[in-house]
DNA sequence: ATCCAGGCCCGAT
DNA sequence: ATCGGGCATGGA
């Protein structure tokens, strides 16, 4: 049972008691694409045309830029502040001790609840590319096609675009912004997306294989993106999203560090993470990134 | 300079 | 079914 303690204060809005919550990791554990590190434990943060800035002192988050209606009824569950954590990092290291270190070491990760048309487009980018490139090109497009929500300091925010403002962005217009190869891409998955075939809605009733079906069905959609794009905007936890990190991680940490097909891998996490799968991945990811797990 | 990046498509076996 | 080359761009 989670118990945070919200309210407002010096036009302020406060949440108390959050456990299991490190706002650094969370932004940077590699899963989201559109925030600012203003200062250490402090973030500007946008999603769904709203912008946040954050700032953390231990177990107490004070919430700026925004409003009690907004943190109550979009970032608390944005930033996954409902769910205990506690309970899912037991259960995982009790079924495998060797989760105990990444675990321990990235205390703080939650699995964001990112708005689906932002991250399918950003992890269409994310293919082949560094983390502070996609972070640029989804930074350009949002000043660009977005709309302005606010600043700090010399730093500007602005939404990534909705489906409505995609729709006047040509492939022209996508490679203007960087994206390469990757721009045919994202015009059809913005028509999928305008046209109606693949919306949010739809994924409401789907089973995880329809729904990764359902993704793979737009040009430049392959497992990693879908099973990306599951995780971080569409609430299927137990994705496991196999890239050249998690490949070279497992390798190391599971496989006797013997080159294993992504395929394998993915199967080896179904059987031994199940439902907490996509936990168990953002630990690893992270902390093996860092400490250059394989490499 | 060469290599590679939170991959995927496509053509050749 | 599986494998390898190619792909835009930019940083190490």
């Amino acid at each position: 049972m989670i118990i945070i303690k919200i309210y407002e204060k010096d036009n302020l809005v406060i949440i108390e008691a959050v456990n299991d919550f490190n706002i650094e990791q969370t932004m940077e554990c590699g899963q989201c694409f559109h925030f600012e590190k203003i200062a250490d434990l402090e973030y500007g943060v946008v999603s769904m045309n709203k912008f946040i800035h954050i700032r953390q002192e231990k177990d107490t988050l004070y919430c700026m830029q925004t409003s009690l209606m907004d943190v109550e009824g979009y970032w608390i569950r944005y930033f996954d502040l409902e769910r205990d954590y506690s309970a899912i990092k037991a259960h995982l290291i009790s079924t495998d001790e060797r989760l105990k270190a990444p675990i321990e070491d990235k205390y703080g990760v939650r699995i964001l609840n990112q708005e689906f048309e932002e991250t399918l487009m950003s992890f269409i980018i994310s293919q082949n590319k560094q983390i502070p490139h996609i972070k640029q090109i989804v930074r350009n497009i949002s000043k660009k096609y977005g709309i302005f929500l606010g600043s700090v300091g010399e730093i500007d925010f602005y939404s990534f675009p909705d489906i409505c403002a995609l729709e006047s962005i040509t492939e022209e217009g996508y490679k203007e912004m960087k994206t390469g190869f990757r721009a045919g891409y994202l015009l059809d998955a913005s028509k999928n997306m305008t046209l109606g075939m693949v919306k949010r809605e739809k994924f409401d009733n789907l089973s995880e294989d329809d729904a990764r079906k359902l993704l793979m069905s737009i040009k430049g959609v392959g497992e990693k993106v879908a099973n990306c794009v599951m995780l971080f905007s569409l609430g299927y936890r137990n994705s496991f999203p196999v890239d050249v990190w998690i490949k070279r991680i497992m390798e190391e940490m599971y496989f006797d560090g013997k080159d294993t097909k992504k395929e394998i891998i993915g199967e080896y996490a179904k059987k031994n993470f199940g439902e907490y799968g996509g936990y168990a991945q953002q630990y690893l990811f992270y902390y093996g990134r860092e400490k250059n797990l394989g490499k």
